[in-house]
DNA sequence: AAGTGGTCTAGACCACGGC
DNA sequence: CCGTGGTCTAGACCACTTG
């Protein structure tokens, strides 16, 4: 096992366990070591296999038994997002078995209307920088994204912008802003004729619409975003522990 | 404070803390206590005040600024939704301000379709008890919850079933099953007429559907729940912390 | 009875933020 | 510099399941 010091050894041990699952070596349905085999086998205390093994519990990677065992979830590979990081449209896409890409749309500019500038605290009529962006799954457009920001959090010229970008990468290269949380409306809308126009598919169609808010530090608003797509082509299933 | 042993003191901690917040003792935006001072205070380790306020940061209550303190979420009020808590649609409704309540509209026996006995794992034809609710925000009726289980688990008669139990006590009183983990897909449908039967609202409007797989232990499915309700009255908010 | 996961403790050191 | 949260350890005891 390779300790690196960039990342905490729990999330390595996490990453371990999650390959190991990946790569078959712990197969769907069977019974993963023990905490005491795997905190000796990987020279960490058992509290800190302890941590990964709830993230991977958490995220319905693993089920754990009292008294029993740990087994590899059988269904794996039937959910497509996970808890904290509903927001992260890449993994969606490769959770649903696709490779995702980014087309940038387009970039621009202008005031906020008093139902944006009530949520990003402002005067009604700031400006606003708008980002439209298409995600892929293969060759695929799958997911509309709009996202506006203040224009006054600007802290680098507006071309340098890349939109091909993680969002919490946007944030931190171009605005040197940190998203502390994130607040998301799962909604549920009909398919408009601008959507449409990117996404393949009949107007009219239900399809899901996830509305974020971004905060900073200090609960500044720091963002909105608007994402839509047909859950018909792509789910968005979560699995839960119950407890 | 009052230590009670039928609950773990993380989750004691993790009460009162809430309830501090709940009754404005710590206000939103505001500061509370450090992990030391708590533990102090309530007279348990650091570690357990830890594993209280890492579940109350999952679920954006709280957000933890590291060298400078643990700050009450101001935006605590405008979540509905929980992690871990997805298909719990009581809490659901009081996220959403409203009391809830649960009408049981009826409990039938038919056979499976094709696409159930697959899921299920059963032979096509077995027989399913098909449980019909109607949740109340208040006085209004806003989510329609449909539950399929098979026949052959039920291990009580099935005039006892109580249908306005918690979905996780009818399966331990009526069906002597734990529930181990559920898989939830979220979707965007069309209202149903047999929906707006129940649900007051135009067909055609673009709605929520929850669809829920239960699993209880080895991995052996349970049940299915279809709950759909209008977003546009009850939303489905949740607050991630960004890691 | 043995082994598993679940909980809790006491103590240590680190990284970060504000003074 | 100090206090904060973040991480990790070593060890203890409990609750549960299985043989």
């Amino acid at each position: 096992m390779r300790i690196l010091q960039s990342k905490s050894i729990a999330n390595q041990v996490d990453e371990i366990l999650l390959e190991r699952i990946r790569d078959g070596i712990y197969l769907p349905g069977s019974r993963i070591p023990s905490e005491s085999e795997l905190s000796d086998e990987l020279g960490v205390s058992r509290a800190t296999v302890r941590t990964a093994l709830a993230k991977l519990a958490a995220n319905g990677f693993i089920l754990r038994k009292q008294g029993n065992g740990t087994y590899v979830n059988e269904h794996v590979n039937e959910t497509s997002a996970h808890f904290g990081n509903l927001w992260d449209l890449a993994e969606l896409i490769s959770g649903n078995g696709y490779n995702p890409s980014i087309r940038f749309l387009s970039i621009d500019r202008r005031p906020a209307t008093e139902k944006e500038a009530l949520v990003l605290a402002l005067e009604e009529g700031e400006e606003l920088i708008c980002l439209q962006r298409l995600f892929y799954a293969d060759q695929q457009p799958v997911i509309l994204a709009d996202n506006v920001i203040p224009y006054s959090l600007l802290r680098a010229p507006i071309e340098n912008i890349d939109g091909k970008l993680h969002i919490r990468e946007i944030f931190e290269q171009y605005f040197h802003q940190k998203i502390s949380f994130v607040l998301t409306d799962i909604r549920s809308t009909l398919m408009a004729a601008d959507a449409q126009e990117f996404l393949s598919g009949k107007a009219g169609r239900a399809i899901l619409q996830l509305q974020t808010i971004f905060y900073g530090k200090n609960n500044m608003p720091l963002a909105l975003g608007v994402n839509v797509f047909d859950d018909s082509f792509l789910h968005l299933s979560l699995a839960q522990a119950w407890s």
